[in-house]
DNA sequence: ATCCTCCAGGAAAACGCTTTCCTCTGGTGA
DNA sequence: TCACCAGAGGAAAGCGTTTTCCTGGAGGAT
C-alpha cells in the first residue's frame, strides 16, 4: 500500500506540502508542486490512510447506527431515513445488527465507542431488563461525556435524544378500528414480551377495549416474534383455542401477513368471517390480499429525524420527537357483521 | 475520552504493561499490576481506540459491502448471507449503498479502501458501460494488488472471485414456463436497459421463446427499474398497447408484485386471464395473492457464499462459483387456456 | 561469593497522517 | 546597498496504540 511518504519522494516534495495538497489544505502551494503531487498520487493509486488520518486530525465523523436487523422491512425504513440524512452531511454510516440481543447490543456500543463515531443511533425497542438498561445508560453515559452523541428511536429510558413513535396510541388506533366496529372476540398476536414495544401497543390496545366495555383476556393474547412465521404459528393457536374470534390485531405486519395466511389456508375469509388488523404500514400491506388494514409510522421520516438530533448542536436538554401513528383502513378489516 | 496512557498513569505501570493487559498479549505480567490495570480501566471506563490499534497493528479486520440498496429485499437477503459469514469470522461489516449510481460505486471503493477493509463484496448487477466497468476494475486491481481481496456477486467483468446467479438459465426457466404452457403473446417487465442483469434475464426468455417457435417482440418489452411502482406504470402500458398478452414475466418480484396490482385494479383475473412470473423469489411471493409463480435464487446463501470466498486465502486463480435457478410453481401462471 | 540465566517491566520506535512552527528565498522600500 | 517582509516549503511534533528491544533484579548453579 502507497503512503504518504512514496508519494511525497516521488514527486520529490516533503511530506508535509504532499499533505496539504492531497487534503486541500489553505495553505498556498505552486502549480508547479500541486501538479507533480497530483501526477504522484495517480501514479500509485494512493488512497490517505482512513484510520491515520483520523489519528491526526482527531475529527470524528462516522456515525454508528445499532438495529435489532437491517434486513426486516421495519428497520429497514427506518435505516433509509438515517442514511439519507447521514449521506447528505458527509457522515459515513455503520450498521450493526444486535438481532434482539442484548448482550450483543452493548457489545456493539463498545465497538462504536472504539471506532470514535461522533453519534451513536440505538433504533427499536427497549426491553424490560433493569440489570440490562442500567449497564446500557452507563456505557452510553460514558459516552456522551467524552463528547458522543446518542438519539434513540422508540426507547424511553435511556438517556440522549429520542424520536418516539405514538406506540400506545397507535395501539389505541387498531383497539378503535375493532372494538368500534362492534367486534367482541378479538385476538391478538403480541410481539415477544420483554420488549417495551410490545407493552406499549398492548396498553394502547387495553385502553380502546376498556373504552367499548371490552376486555382482553390472556388466553386471547399470544406471544410471538414480531416474524411472519411466528405470527403464523401464533395465529393457529388461537384459532384452535378460540374458535369464535371474529377479529385479530397483530401488533407487527409482519405477523398480520402470517396471519392472513393461515386464515386463508383454512378457508377463512377476510373480512367478512375474520377482521385483519395490523401495525407498522410495511410497504407489503397493501400488496397482500385482501390488503391489510394497519397503523401507519412514519419510518422513513423517523429515522431521518433521529439522525438529524444526533448530529444537531446538543441541546441543554434531551429532545423528545413524537411521531405520530395513523390508521390506514384497507380492506382486511370490516365492522361486524349483525 | 480516556487514553491508554491515562490508564497507565492511574494503575501507576508504564503504558507498554497496560497495553499488553488490555488487549491480551502472550507476555506475562503478575497478577498484582493486572489487577491495577484492570480496575483503572473500569474506573475510566477506558474504550480502546480503535484507529489507533489499526495503525499499530497493521492488521485489516474490517470489511466492506457494496449494494444497491440494503432495504430492497433482494439485496437485504443477500446482506443477510454476508453478515452471518462475517460475524462468524469476527469480521465488521462495513455497508454501503450505491443507489446503482455508477460514480458513488467508485467513491464507495475509494473509501473502503482508506477504511483499509481486509475485503471489498460488490453485490448487484454490473452495467453495460465500458468506461466505468474500466474506472471500476483500475481501482479494484489497485487494491488486490495492494493485498486486498475483492469478491463479487453476479457481475462478470470484474477481476477477483465471484458468485453467478444463474440470470440467463432463470430468464429461460420463466420463459419454460409461459411458452411451454401455450402462451403465445406474452409481454416482459424488464429491468433498467444498462444492467447486465436484465440482459441475462432477457437473453435467457429470448432462448426459451425460440426454443418454442416464438418471439419477444420489442414493443412488448418494457423496461422499468426494479421497484414496485415502475412495474405497476410498465404494466398499465403493456396493457394498453397490447390488449391481447396473456401472460406477463416481470424480471424482478417487486415488479410483479406491481403488476398483480395493476391486474386486480382493472379487474383481470389471474391466472385465468393472464399468468404472471416473477423473479427472485422474495419472502413476498408467496404471501401475495394470487402467490407468485416465480424463479428462485438462493439469495442468502450466495451473500454466504461471496463472503467465504472473500475470507477465504486467496487462490491461484479467480473463482467463480455458479448460483443455481429454479423454478417456484406458485398461483399465478397456468397454462393457456384452450 | 561469583557468574549466569531468566523473566517482569519499561523505554522507545513505529504505524501514516496533519499541522505548527521554523527556515530560507526573493522581492520591496528606504 | 541594506534591512525587512512576505510567502513557499520543510522539519518535527504529535495523535493513541503495539511491539521490539533493553534493563535490572532475583534466583540458581558452581
Amino acid at each position: 500500500m502507497a503512503t504518504l511518504a512514496d508519494v511525497a519522494r516521488r514527486a520529490g516534495v516533503s511530506p508535509a506540502t504532499a499533505s496539504r495538497i492531497i487534503s486541500g489544505s489553505t495553505k498556498l502551494v505552486t502549480d508547479e508542486l500541486r501538479e507533480r503531487v497530483l501526477r504522484a498520487v495517480d501514479e500509485l493509486q494512493y488512497v490517505p490512510n482512513a484510520h491515520a488520518q483520523f489519528l491526526a486530525r482527531a475529527q470524528r465523523t462516522a456515525v454508528g447506527v445499532i438495529v435489532h436487523d437491517v434486513s426486516d422491512p421495519y428497520f429497514a425504513e427506518i435505516t433509509r431515513g438515517l442514511q439519507q440524512v447521514a449521506t447528505a452531511n458527509g457522515r459515513l454510516v455503520i450498521i450493526c445488527n444486535s438481532y434482539r440481543d442484548p448482550s450483543r447490543e452493548l457489545e456493539y456500543v463498545e465497538l462504536l465507542r472504539a471506532q470514535q463515531v461522533a453519534a451513536i443511533i440505538l433504533a427499536g425497542s427497549g426491553y424490560h431488563d433493569p440489570a440490562f438498561t442500567k449497564a446500557l445508560t452507563g456505557k452510553l453515559g460514558a459516552y456522551t461525556r467524552t463528547g458522543g452523541r446518542v438519539s434513540v428511536i422508540g426507547r424511553h429510558e435511556l438517556p440522549g435524544d429520542a424520536v418516539m413513535p405514538a406506540n400506545a396510541d397507535g395501539g389505541h388506533l387498531a383497539g378503535v378500528e375493532v372494538f368500534g366496529g362492534g367486534h367482541r372476540k378479538v385476538g391478538v398476536i403480541a410481539g415477544p414480551k420483554v420488549l417495551t414495544t410490545t407493552t406499549d401497543r398492548l396498553a394502547g390496545l387495553r385502553r380502546a377495549a376498556k373504552q367499548y366495555g371490552r376486555t382482553l383476556p390472556p388466553r386471547r393474547i399470544v406471544f410471538a416474534d414480531f416474524d411472519r412465521d411466528s405470527g403464523a404459528a401464533a395465529t393457529r393457536q388461537l384459532l384452535d383455542d378460540s374458535p369464535d374470534l371474529t377479529a385479530i390485531v397483530a401488533l407487527n405486519d409482519s405477523m398480520a401477513v402470517g396471519t392472513l395466511s393461515v386464515l386463508r389456508e383454512r378457508g377463512i375469509a377476510v373480512p367478512s368471517q375474520m377482521s385483519v388488523v395490523g401495525f407498522d404500514d410495511m410497504p407489503i400491506a397493501r400488496d397482500v390480499t385482501p390488503s391489510l388494514t394497519t397503523v401507519r409510522l412514519p419510518l422513513t421520516e423517523m429515522g431521518a429525524r433521529a439522525m438529524t438530533l444526533a448530529l444537531e448542536d446538543r441541546a441543554r436538554t434531551p429532545r423528545v420527537e413524537p411521531a405520530a401513528a395513523t390508521l390506514v383502513h384497507r380492506e382486511s378489516s370490516a365492522p361486524l357483521a349483525t
